[in-house]
RNA sequence: GCGGGGGUGCCGGAGUGGUCAAACGGGCUAGGUUGAGGGCCUAGUGGCUUAGUGCCUGCGCGUGUUCGAGUCACGUCCCCCGCACCA
């Protein structure tokens, strides 16, 4: 199979079918540039397969297909991974080593371009491999190591800065010292998943000193009995402007980050400060500190509030001291106790501070408070309100009176790749595109409401992304990338430089084709070019004809008709291209589809990095082949399921492959006759086929629509060749070229193999197969499924016996019965009640027999058994006469049967006799 | 926590109020088949029963709506994913 595919690849590119130009009707689908920093993994592929599978179904049904495809490398991974090389990372070079590359050329990779540049030599070769249909002269790569792709980017910024889009502001992420750069979940050895947490800080005042405590729950401090320190930590006194306050020492390093202007004024141990009485800022309460081994230095200030009633840690730790504190009662959650602190560590058998089971009780106590909660009368001004809501509130009210302060910290350790435990820092003069802006906002969901989204189920996701959607950090100061254009100390970040690039595919083709070049790509051009505006076109240097035809070519293959990714890329990527969309372009280049789907399984197991699962495309390729690796995975799943790779789908396909080979082969042997039963069939079946592929595709239901062009008409096929002992050539042909057809957009290149053999033409280049109405005959598809459920039934009677049968009768139900079944089956359709049906029944006139009410009522109990496709007595004799079986068969009616279980028969149903 | 998607056979999964719960694929079992490299065909694959058209069980758990529920409603448990500057 690889060989042909091999060659099929060979005649595409000579035929250059999948070059488009501008003309007739187009469809312009896209995938989402690949990150190149290792080489295609099958994961990788899904998503363009099922974008190469529309964009070959279009193109058979009289679409102009563009698929191009890029490379990205904008950001910090692969410049990461070179600088890992240059240190002699074993690790990295591990990486490298099993994603197959050469040990000799993992050196070079010190230099990340050598790199990337490999790796796109790797993607390429094997989407090649993969046979898609990609106008392969269109490709490109991001970063300033491209200039013409970084002029586009630069005047995609100008542009949006020039309408106000892009903000500048103070910025809170995770940070690593060391390295002085944030860290990306992908740099971080520790707290992958960690997010950034906003705390209220409560000032407590203690003499001239302020003792502060961070808390998650603000609404809690009315409630506080006492201060916990722990004893055994140094604390560091820092002044803050007139202020000092006392700090752990990671809370004076956290702090100072998020601009706080801390300085050092000397340290105390927290022992020393036990005993020490502080006052309650929000309403005067004292409370004295107290020692406690669960408060951890390195979370929040070092410090922490006491509110036993509410809080477990808290309860636990007085208990532990046998310290006996009035309790103050905030909270009334229905169900929960008066102390709900207590209740829970009771109900969960906590003894002490540190029981890890504190963790679930905090968690329960909160989670119904924070949901069910109604704050009581100690609460100040939010007496009566649910904690849920309020909470916000709380804190710019506790804010404004310089009671409390805000402190970010992660919500769970964070410890970089350098080994260094990372923190919250506060980015100056960071800047935002302002996707919050609400008139953007209304705009990208107008765009969304006219667009499609395969599968519907997604759209509220998006709906809800667009909805969220707050700023984004746009730029970055190390990695890969394109400088900001008017700050070059920022690089726009990856996500960033990635929403519209789909239009830069129209312009590639010129550039690599060297009609372009870098001096040319003016923010002139892009303006004329791209938006149609009345700019100086002389400032590009290029010829008018030359920008007319690059103008044309936009203007015809603009907007996106179909961009097809995996769901991870929703609440990003996808939404951010939808956005950029409506604020730079008119409504009309405005995207019209995006299609989500899975992710890819191997071997039914979830890839990744812990698993070291990935399995290599080239590995799939080259023991399987493209069209194998694509039907597998495009049989197992479509909408947001996951599809599954599994090496035996692979080879099953491939054994089908086999006969199918061989079955078109044997057509040209086959000879030709007045067409039968069964040429009528399956020329019927292959009608619905065609149908059923047709509408599944259209709604990019992959696995569906290849269960009709591949299953179904495999299975269709088969039976005809396995009961009819000479087959029709006419038929074989018909049949045999329409599931060639069929089978471009799943198996392209044994859908050429196939068509190969009746034609000279590529099948690429037929028109998608249409219903041909004279073929369509719903009575012989009846018929045959009649057939086979009596066949199934005699069979079933044979095998309970055990013997061989020598002969078999079949009783077809009495004309009467037929009266009565098709009557109750029009109550039925008609949607008459159960209960109506059967008086409905016996008022008929026609009816009045003693068995009538048995049978309707038999019926009604299972509705199953009336039949979808009513025969009539004489129809279903007629085709019992044609029936085929390894025994003698005899066929009679009812009426004229002397045999007693010849009473059973039924309309569709009939009895069977079998003589041994 | 918020948001999205789910829980059906040995497995992947069909099935969105009534025609068959398990289509289609894979696996497994049995029988047949000169059958060249991980073959083909046929039948079977919840339980019981029986010369088939029967009965029971069954779609995470519970309750309800209905003549009828995997399918609708309410409650509950569990799983997966995203939560942002990171590809």
């Amino acid at each position: 199979m690889i060989e042909i595919e091999k060659r099929w690849q060979e005649r595409w590119h000579k035929s250059k079918i999948f070059e488009a130009e501008p003309e007739g009707k187009k469809y312009f689908v896209t995938f989402p540039y690949p990150y190149v920093n290792c080489p295609p993994h099958i994961g990788h592929t899904y998503s363009a397969v099922r974008v190469d599978m529309v964009a070959r179904f279009k193109r058979m049904q009289g679409y102009n297909s563009l698929f191009p495809q890029g490379w990205h490398m904008t950001g910090e991974p692969l410049m990461g991974a070179a600088k890992r090389i240059a240190a002699k990372d074993k690790e990295q070079f591990k990486i490298f080593k099993v994603a197959g590359v050469p040990d000799s050329v993992i050196p070079s990779f010190s230099d990340p371009e050598t790199m990337a540049r490999y790796f796109i030599g790797e993607w390429e070769k094997q989407f090649h491999k993969a046979g898609f249909a990609i106008d392969w002269r269109r490709t490109f790569f991001t970063t300033s190591l491209n200039p013409c792709y970084s002029a586009f980017v630069r005047w995609q910024f100008l542009r949006l800065r020039g309408m106000g889009l892009i903000g500048k502001g103070l910025h809170p992420v995770v940070y690593c010292p060391s390295c002085d750069s944030p860290t990306g979940s992908h740099d971080r050895l520790q707290g992958e998943n960690a997010t950034i947490l906003k705390y209220t800080v409560i000032k407590f005042r203690c003499g001239e000193m302020i003792v502060p405590a961070a808390t998650l729950r603000p609404e809690t401090t009315y409630g506080v009995t006492n201060m916990w320190v722990n004893p055994d930590t140094e604390y560091v006194k820092a002044r803050l402007g007139g202020e000092t306050w006392l700090l752990s020492e990671d809370a004076f390093t956290k702090l100072k980050d998020q601009d706080y202007a801390l300085a050092r004024a000397g340290k105390v141990k927290g022992a020393k400060l036990v005993g020490n009485v502080c006052t309650n800022p929000v309403n005067g309460d004292e409370a004295p500190i107290l020692p406690a081994s669960f408060v951890k230095p390195e979370n929040g200030t070092g410090i922490v509030m006491s509110v036993p009633s509410h809080a477990p840690y808290d309860h636990a730790a007085l208990v532990d001291l046998k310290k006996r504190l009035d309790y103050i009662h905030l909270i009334d959650t229905p169900n929960f106790p008066q102390h709900p602190a207590v209740g829970v560590c009771e109900e969960m058998g906590i003894r002490s501070q540190d029981d890890p089971k504190l963790e679930k009780a905090t968690n329960t106590v909160y989670r119904n408070e924070f949901h069910k909660g109604v704050m009581n009368e100690r609460c100040g001004k939010f007496a009566g309100r649910r904690v849920s809501g309020t909470k916000e509130e709380i804190m710019n009210y506790f804010g404004n009176r310089d009671w409390a302060a805000v402190l970010y910290d992660t919500s769970e350790p964070v410890v970089c790749r350098c080994k260094t435990p990372n923190h919250v820092k506060m980015i100056r003069n960071q800047w935002f595109i302002k996707y919050s802006d609400r008139k953007w906002k209304s705009r990208a969901l107008r765009c969304l409401s006219k667009m499609k989204i395969y599968p519907e189920e997604a759209r509220q996701w998006f709906e809800n992304s667009i909805n969220n959607m707050i700023d984004k950090a746009c730029a970055r100061k190390s990695g890969l990338g394109t400088p900001l254009p008017w700050d070059n100390n920022w690089i726009v970040e990856p996500l960033s430089d990635s929403t519209i690039y789909m239009a830069y595919y129209i312009i590639a083709k010129y550039i690599n084709a060297g009609l372009v070049g870098e001096n040319n790509l003016t923010d002139e051009f892009f303006d004329h070019v791209l938006l149609d505006r009345e700019v100086d076109v002389e400032r590009t240097g290029l010829p008018k004809s030359m920008l007319d035809r690059i103008k044309k070519e936009f203007d015809y293959f603009y907007p996106v008709d179909l961009r097809g990714s995996g769901k991870d890329l929703v609440p990003h990527h996808l939404c951010f291209f939808i956005y950029n969309h409506v604020a730079l372009f008119p409504e009309d280049k405005w995207p019209r589809a995006i299609s989500v789907n899975g992710w890819v399984r191997n071997e039914g197991q979830k890839m990744s990095k812990s698993l070291g699962n990935f399995l290599p495309l080239s590995d799939v390729l080259e023991k399987f082949g493209a069209d194998a690796f694509r039907v597998s995975i495009l049989d197992t799943a479509e909408g947001l399921d996951d599809p599954d790779f599994r090496s035996e789908n692979a080879m099953a396909f491939l054994r089908k492959v086999k006969r199918i080979l061989a079955a078109t082969d044997s057509v040209k042997d086959m000879k030709s006759y007045k067409k039968r039963t069964m040429d009528r069939w399956l020329l019927a079946m292959v009608q619905e086929r065609i149908r059923y592929t047709t509408e599944f595709l259209e709604q990019l239901m992959n696995r569906q629509a290849l269960q009709h062009a591949f299953h179904g008409m495999l299975g269709d096929i088969t039976k005809y060749l396995s009961k009819i002992d000479k087959p029709d050539r006419k038929t074989m042909e018909y049949a045999m070229e329409t599931f060639a057809k069929l089978l471009v957009p799943f198996a392209p290149h044994l859908a050429e193999e196939i068509h190969s053999k009746f034609h000279k033409t590529l099948v690429h280049n037929a028109k998608w197969p249409k219903v041909v109405k004279r073929y369509v005959d719903e009575s012989v598809v009846v018929g045959e499924n009649y057939l086979d459920n009596v066949a199934k039934d005699i069979n079933h009677i044979t095998k309970i016996i055990g013997k061989k049968p020598k002969s078999v009768k079949i009783v077809v139900a009495s004309g009467w019965k037929y009266k009565l079944v098709s009557a109750v089956k029009s109550h039925l359709d008609r949607g008459t009640p159960f209960n109506a049906v059967m008086k409905e029944i016996m008022k008929d006139m026609r009816f009045r027999r003693k068995e009538t009410a048995g049978v309707v009522q038999s019926l009604l109990k299972d509705p199953s058994k009336v039949p979808e496709h009513l025969l009539s007595a004489n129809q279903e004799f007629a085709l019992l006469n044609d029936l085929v079986f390894r025994a003698k068969v005899m066929v009679e009616h009812e009426e004229k049967s002397k045999e007693p279980k010849a009473r059973n028969a039924m309309p569709g149903k009939p009895a069977i006799v079998v003589v041994t």
